[in-house]
DNA sequence: TGTACATCAGTGAACGCGCGTTCACTGATGTAC
DNA sequence: TGTACATCAGTGAACGCGCGTTCACTGATGTAC
């Protein structure tokens, strides 16, 4: 019977990430050390090699999954559908709310490093970032009254949007996963957009 | 002619601070290491604590003097005058650009310290931002077309105006100061402004 | 002005500690026959 | 099914390094008389 072997291995590979991502909360990645996540683990600090070529290969694995939940919390955003703008806003604060709540690590590590990570680990972070205001701005130009604005006037409210959205989300990473605070943040969320798209609504394109 | 000692022990200690800023700049303050800015200085380790009774000491001195630079830049924003509401962005995006480029490395520190930093640094800059939020709410108030607000849609509007300012800041800040992006960021931020300023004329408090 | 003493910023040796990484090993699991 | 061998996740000793902090010191600057 093969498998076992392979099994407590992805099983140990799993329980270092684990154990970092659970660490880096407490700090950040810069200060993240191979012993500490071996002790956590319950694994000699040597054991580790079996798993990850160095420790800078785990931080960069620990970005990839964090990376991989950003990306699909804006795929759901983009699939969020409503037939009027309140129910689109209502619907994608929703996605927001549980998508925090439910990788509530992943969001607090984006956060932290957003500016403190490395430089790759920073620029990674920021492409995401920048990935989904040329998506919006891509949606919004679908929009009925965006006919006659500007490339640059759909930017610019994408990325209020999106400002307000990373804003709300660092929000509610710092109130913690279902905290009290989490349907105050999200109602003011939603009061926010509405009144970005009331906005929108009324601007005209100066170019 | 006593004074001269007391002015060289000073200027050490400012070379401290200045050189724990730009050290800081490069990884973070939980990464900021006395024998490195002992290095830097062209002093001993040990002569380090003649000026500081610890490393968190030192921390907590570089925390204090951002927050200076933070708490300086609203009350230059909140003295920002203007007859109308273009002329009123216009300025204070100007103020922001302009202390953004003189202190950069301080707000550098702001963004990289607010979430990454040891938790009572985390609180101190929130509370700043919190200050800034419930100031401008305040301001919001006097202005003609909110008679009729709830206190919470004030306060919406006002963290939204903050947020976009942070984030705009925190453009400035990776776009580095002077740079060519410098007037680009700048002039989103003041359509980003006035868009929201539209949205808040059509909003009526609901409550 | 000159001398004797006090102050104290900066020195240099030393400490114990946690770090990442290397290496040869062990012993349970898996495979070939 | 039973045996002999291969694989390899995890072990434990050891390394050199940078860290924060302690301590007794030195010697230039400042003060008292």
């Amino acid at each position: 019977m093969t498998g076992s072997r392979v099994e407590q291995k992805e099983r140990t590979r799993r329980a270092i990430l684990d154990a970092a991502l659970t660490l880096s909360q407490e700090s950040a990645l810069v200060a993240l050390s191979l012993r500490q996540v071996a002790k956590e683990v319950g694994i000699v600090p040597t054991a580790f090699y079996r798993h990850f070529p160095s420790i800078d290969d785990l931080g960069l694995a620990l970005v990839e999954e964090s990376l991989d939940s950003l990306r699909s919390l804006l795929r759901e955003l983009r699939q969020t559908a409503g037939s009027d703008f309140a129910s689109i806003i209502d619907g994608s604060v929703d996605v927001l709310v549980h998508q925090v709540r439910t990788h509530h690590a992943h969001y607090l590590f984006i956060a932290r490093e957003r500016f403190a990570g490395p430089a790759p680990v920073r620029e990674a972070i920021n492409a995401g970032i920048g990935t989904a205001e040329r998506e919006l701005a891509i949606d919004l130009a679908h929009l009925p009254g965006t006919d006659q604005w500007s490339e640059k006037d759909l930017h610019v409210l994408s990325s209020l949007i999106v400002d307000s959205m990373v804003s709300t989300a660092e929000r509610l990473i710092t109130a913690g996963p279902g905290s009290p605070a989490e349907q105050r943040i999200a109602a003011a969320a939603r009061t926010q957009l509405r009144m970005m798209v009331i906005g929108a609504m009324q601007w005209r394109s100066s170019d």
